[in-house]
DNA sequence: AGAAGTAACTGGTATATACCAGTTACGGAG
DNA sequence: CTCCGTAACTGGTATATACCAGTTACTTCT
């Protein structure tokens, strides 16, 4: 009895002053405030929602759509029943240079480390054959790899190679650059590639190697890799944290082909 | 006293067999599946929050929750008060290639509207100043504008341009191509961009008119036009809902320039 | 027929509560 | 000193409830 007519003045309060914007939204803009001037730094832990809900006076469900909201907006990552942490900065990455992302990384001094987590021979299927130019059920070889920078997860890939083009690929360690393993083992060097960026939602497998919450969205990074005729020999799929990363590219009149007189197909 | 024995036992029920998925996200799952095979078809109303609750058996907070996982999913969105809808399919955007935007839309039967929101003279701030290669304070352009395909926001733009180098700008029609009309009017043709793509959290004004919801996440492509010798003139930062676009490019051992010979400045 | 008013919607905000399942820190037993 | 168990955390799921503020559709009055 107490308590509900104590809720019930606190709600008239909100609604007398009917112009502020929602409580919980305060919160948020409290936190992104100190993450941007730095009062909270990088992979710094914020208070638990029950912490929150008690320093502000609210309860724990409201302090946990201010906190879920700077998730959403990618300010904040959460680990499952540890705590919520600020995200760090963004990686750049150069789509129109084909350079190894591997090997740029290091010469930003950038501490990558690779996982991987499946490698295995594959049969492509109608898709992936269309992207590589092979005919359905063609043997590929596939492997996902998780980057992580200092500890942090920052993106996921899955490449397929052409089989008959690298035999034994998989029988490297592939915790490196596999455009210089393509380049100096098999002689397949980059040229050309053909990229899409989108923005989506993680499916389930991104969501935990990536340590993302719930129903999270991404990016997806598609590129087709071909050689100096023009021929595709490796289709690689990237799912980027939002947050972490950032694409530039350069454009041209007439798009790169024209400018370049046809020198590729298509 | 009843009530809470009844949840005692549903809470049981969950917790006994606790390999399944959360409710909420079996929901998820049943809408996403409706929107895939079509059941569902584009701009078709969802169930409300009530009417999900009551057909689930569930509260609505949860129904609530099921649906805002799918609006952050970028499948649905909601027009607030009015309900939820789901989410047009996307429109592709060539970012290597040069062209007008607005003129591509037309060949592939876009139904693209404009929509002014502001145009103003403005002195350019020390970052755009650099941009642009002006100095602090020069006179530029700026003018934002919401893109709709079929009366559906897709994305907001705003751009600058170097004040001086078109004259009278802001008395044109600005509901068309901004790259046709500086290339008749003022000789400027875009020639060569940098462009710059990053996923992020709309701010204020981008929620309002491309009708987000709150602490809403989406794509920010900004790009620097230059013309033939390589000159700035026009700076654009577009932020689209993420899940109405995508965005392919072209990639080049040794990047775009250094391919063309050194044609363009850096 | 048209305008005005209202009742039945819609989503948005907020609280209070309960229990589950991993994580972490600390203290005692060996 | 290490190992192990427990207690005190953490976030995750779910319910029930209340009120607010726009939208929509129907009904009634002019």
């Amino acid at each position: 009895m107490d308590n509900l007519s104590q809720n019930h003045d606190r709600l008239e309060e909100v609604a007398s002053s009917s112009d502020v914007s929602p409580r919980f939204q305060q919160i948020v803009d409290e936190f992104r405030q100190q993450i941007a001037d730095g009062t909270l730094a990088e992979h710094a832990s914020l208070p638990s929602e029950r912490r929150v809900a008690e320093l502000y006076q609210i309860s724990r469900m409201t302090a946990r759509r201010a906190l879920d909201a700077l998730e959403t907006e990618g300010l904040v990552y959460s680990e499952d029943r540890r705590g919520r942490f600020v995200s760090p900065g963004r990686v750049s990455y150069d789509v129109s240079n084909m350079v190894s992302f591997v090997a740029d990384a290091d010469t930003r001094g950038v501490n990558l480390d690779i996982e991987v987590v499946r490698a295995q021979r594959e049969d492509a299927d109608a898709s992936l054959a269309a992207h590589l130019e092979l005919d359905t059920g063609a043997p590929v070889f596939a492997y996902t790899r998780v980057f992580r920078d200092s500890g942090h997860p920052v993106f996921i890939e899955t490449e397929y190679v052409n089989a008959h083009r690298c035999p034994g690929f998989l029988e490297h360690d592939l915790r490196q650059s596999t455009t210089r393993l393509l380049e100096n083992r098999y002689d397949l060097s980059a040229r050309k590639g053909d990229i899409v960026i989108r923005m989506r939602a993680a499916d389930a497998e991104e969501t935990q190697l990536l340590r993302l919450a719930k129903n999270h969205s991404g990016i997806e990074l598609k590129q087709i890799i071909r050689d100096k005729a023009g021929r595709a020999f490796c289709f690689g799929r990237q799912f980027w944290r939002g947050e972490s990363a950032e694409f530039s590219a350069r454009a041209l009149v007439g798009g790169v082909d024209e400018a370049l007189g046809g020198v590729g197909d298509e």
